[in-house]
DNA sequence: GATTGATCATGC
DNA sequence: GCATGATCAATC
């Protein structure tokens, strides 16, 4: 019979919870869920995240919202390798192109996404099924001052770089932390963004990802 | 090996 | 199309 996780009450019973799911395999954590295992993850990205949504009693479905609302807390299931460090760099939200003019810092998407995060490193090696890969330690973050400066400048640099116009001279070399690449179903889904005129123009949409050289640091810093 | 551009599934 | 969840895969 499934088993639904209640949602917990607090950030301790989130945390016991996830201490509760450390070293288990993804294949025992599915079979205890009632969930059915994919061969492997092509034709299934998101499967890993949102089984981990299902055992940690996550605020369900794909509202806009922080995954424990109640908590404030975004959950972010993430791959390592052997090391524990990590492999991909981390979706965070979609950027904004357009009427980007009055956003600040502390007002925007990704500030608000990365108040507090709680990171569930996979060991996931390519060569491994998603039913072999194993849950790790996971870290409950929120940014240190140093981080938080630096992921500020990232943002308003390439912002910046959007309010001018200068999407297409934006690539995914900038920024410290916080960098931006193409976020759609391929390269021919298209949404507005403006050129350097101020004119709308169709353009790839972008979102803003986290690297892992941040990432690395928070998997290995004090918890 | 890291980086960067491209892509998969699902719901509304 | 955009939000949720991310990884794939070619190239540097």
């Amino acid at each position: 019979m499934p088993i639904s996780t209640p949602a917990p009450a607090n950030e301790a019973g989130l945390i016991q919870l996830c201490q509760d799911l450390q070293e288990m395999t993804l294949a025992q954590v599915a079979e205890s869920l009632g969930q059915a295992v994919p061969p492997n993850l092509m034709g299934n990205k998101g499967w890993v995240g949102q089984l981990l949504e299902l055992a940690l009693g996550a605020t369900a479905g794909n509202e806009a919202a922080p995954d424990f609302q109640h908590l404030g807390i975004e959950l972010k299931t993430i791959p390592v390798n052997s090391k524990g460090q990590p492999i991909e760099t981390t979706y965070v939200t979609t950027a904004p192109l357009l009427n980007v003019g009055h956003f600040t810092w502390h007002a925007s998407p990704v500030y608000k996404k990365l108040q507090c995060v709680l990171w569930v490193p996979i060991y996931s090696e390519k060569s491994m099924t998603p039913g072999e890969r194993v849950i790790g330690n996971s870290v409950l973050w929120r940014p240190s001052f140093d981080e938080a400066e630096i992921l500020q400048s990232d943002w308003e640099e390439l912002m910046d770089m959007i309010c001018l116009g200068q999407l297409e001279k934006i690539s995914a070399g900038q920024g410290e932390y916080l960098h931006i690449r193409p976020k759609g179903a391929n390269k021919h889904s298209l949404t507005w963004g403006i050129d350097a005129q101020g004119n709308k123009i169709k353009t790839l949409p972008r979102g803003f990802y986290l690297r892992t050289q941040l990432t690395r640091q928070i998997l290995q810093g004090v918890i």
